[in-house]
DNA sequence: TAATTTTGGGTTATCGATAACCTAAACAAA
DNA sequence: TTTGTTTAGGTTATCGATAACCCAAAATTA
């Protein structure tokens, strides 16, 4: 078992032509007979010959390779983007690698730049920090790049996105029509522009109705971790709120294992709302209110602007926003005196009532183009 | 805005240099005065030049990058696996992209030969089926290959991997402990040789205790969906299960959410222990009793082999096989008369009981040598 | 038959970075 | 002065694949 690179003119060889002529075969471009052909591809599988995508690359061509930059893997919603991603990309003809964005500014320009420079073909990047220097230099890449969930800093980088904004406006209205009067609210991490917007629903709302409280409102930092100690707080309030919206649904997860903690239950004794729809979601009990951005669409069209840009055609200043959906399941319910042995036979039903207000997506092309 | 590559070449004009002054200067090989490297290093950063890798890789280096491929991303314990590995590689000055197994052998080999041909220095590959095939061309491959979890088919290839029988038969023999006698099995995944290894454990523990019933098995697919099926299955027999063992923590839910649907209680009336420890595990109410694999380890001595490989160290025929150990938490319950009240306050509390049997991980260096 | 086109396939140069080797200075020692 | 030794930096060739171009022989047409 020799470990000795195979390279065409190996496959050349063994099949009596010319390295060329192997190339042409395998690209199919030029003219090779018949028997040429059955030759060539007899010597590539005998000696099992793989093409150098370093070499290709270096060509000029196309490695079939993408890049994906996110945040984190462990987390669902961001493995969802992935999956969704990848699925895609492979309809496409393309594989997608998932990096997860290093602490390190630097390292991660350099990272960038290294993939960015051979290794793939393009890069769909998930920035929930707008890292304004971090998006000059990949808006000066050569490889195209598409941004996915950015709120952040000004760029001509075309984007996908989900609205945050209102989704939220819909759950805590939601939660307002439900009689709700007192709702607390679970921040996400700091400088994640989603966490910003939906924050910024969340007072806005709020405010409207007079009904915003600040000292309802405790950091969560998108970790059920958080959510549980964030509930905690708002729970040992003298007058603590009768619903909890939390800015993620694993931070929800936390809140409802505060609720339960404290001998309390949801959604009887407070209803919680949650933001992501991460497949658990559906799944615990009470099954989880929460919104839903419509991932596999976005990736969809990220990928449309990947294949755009491959082919020349302006994507600069394009930017398509999908709006999120309201799911409404188990975990929120009408503010009202409380019967303890009906709730519980409510919580553990699995039979979840779903409900979504949906619209189109709006795409926007060249939008910001006249702030130029 | 210029699109064009900026290549060693432009540093070095706009340096006064050669381009091997440059290449030097970046890499730390050959003497540079200090004047030269200041201007180089300004010329490098005014014109934001980053090393185009395929040329690099090309030459005979390294891009950096370690390609990982995982049979899906949105699986909790895969994602485990990948950010234990992207962590392990960073500390070692690597990047790790993430790849979903292609349903297409075909495709997948190619893929793989992509990766390998120039863009990733290394592949960690978790391979639940051991298509023999795949392996032989991954053998063949001239960069590392490092396997982690194989179970299957023989090959040279460096392994690294967590034990299931042993943690399997813990969980058995803990319910054995507990009293109880009739214990259920949901299935893994057809074709996953971990999947394999816990029902043969499953199997050779009862039948040496005379208590296998076949009629107790059902497959679960490692899917919420799956353990929800072969849980009603089994709850419907004339003479139900009073525990049931799921091949992984995400069919243990399923499998949950079916008992309850069906009015009973976790571990009061049926006790439930599931396989991965994934995060979610320890979060659930009841929190889940569950099989774990040291994951961080793992990934630590796959980079380790990895490294190994780099430096031309022998690491053919190498398997580090890992413990599993058993978590014992809330979901399990010694078999015995029922109170529902006090079943409810147990099940209420969020005081997790973490009880681990672990002992040392085995290295098995040329273990198989002498099959040849 | 001569002229033209088609077919099948080879030659050369190139992508960008770098290992191996070489060449001038400048300085020190003899 | 001559010889040796650093120091600083440049030349050349090369990795593997392929675009652009070229060239025979065979087939077709005038």
């Amino acid at each position: 078992m020799s470990n000795a690179t195979i390279t065409l003119a190996d496959v050349a060889r063994l099949a009596g032509v010319s390295k060329i002529t192997v190339s042409k075969t395998l690209n199919n471009t030029g003219r090779i007979s018949e028997g040429t052909r059955e030759r060539v591809l007899k010597a590539v599988a005998d000696l099992g010959y793989v093409v150098n995508s370093a070499a290709r690359s270096l060509r000029g061509g196309k490695t079939g390779v993408l890049g994906m930059v996110v945040p984190e893997l462990v987390s669902p919603y961001f493995a969802e983007v992935a999956r969704a991603a990848a699925d895609e990309a492979s309809q496409c003809g393309f594989d997608l690698g998932v990096f997860t964005t290093s602490r390190d500014v630097t390292r991660e320009r350099a990272r960038i730049g290294t993939l960015l420079g051979g290794l793939a073909d393009g890069l769909l990047v998930v920035v929930p920090s707008g890292n304004e220097k971090f998006l000059l230099s990949l808006e000066r890449s050569r490889a195209p790049v598409v941004l996915i969930n950015h709120f952040g800093a000004q760029t001509h980088l075309p984007m996908v996105r989900a609205d945050s904004y209102l989704g939220a406006k819909a759950a805590i209205e939601h939660l307002l029509s439900l009689g709700h009067q007192r709702i607390g609210f679970v921040t996400g991490a700091v400088g994640s522009s989603q966490a910003v917007e939906r924050l910024r629903s969340y007072r806005e709302v709020l405010a409207a109705r007079g009904l915003l409280d600040e000292s309802l409102i405790r950091p969560g930092n998108f970790t059920q971790r958080g959510g549980f100690d964030a509930a905690r707080e708002l729970l040992a309030l003298a007058l603590p709120p009768t619903a909890i919206f939390a800015a993620s649904d694993v931070t929800a997860f936390g809140v409802i294992d505060a609720i339960k903690d404290k001998g309390l239950r949801v959604p009887d004794d407070i209803s919680v709302v949650g933001f992501d729809d991460i497949p658990a979601a559906s799944q615990v009990h009470p099954a989880l209110t929460t919104v839903r951005h419509p991932v596999q669409a976005m990736a969809q069209a990220a990928m449309q602007l990947m294949l755009d840009a491959f082919a020349n055609k302006p994507v600069r200043d394009t930017v398509i926003e999908f709006p999120s959906e309201l799911v409404i399941r188990e975990s929120t319910k009408a503010l009202e005196i409380r019967d303890s042995t009906k709730a519980l036979e409510i919580r553990d039903s699995t039979k979840a009532l779903e409900i979504r207000d949906s619209t189109k997506a709006l795409e926007i092309r060249e939008s910001t183009k006249a702030i130029l």
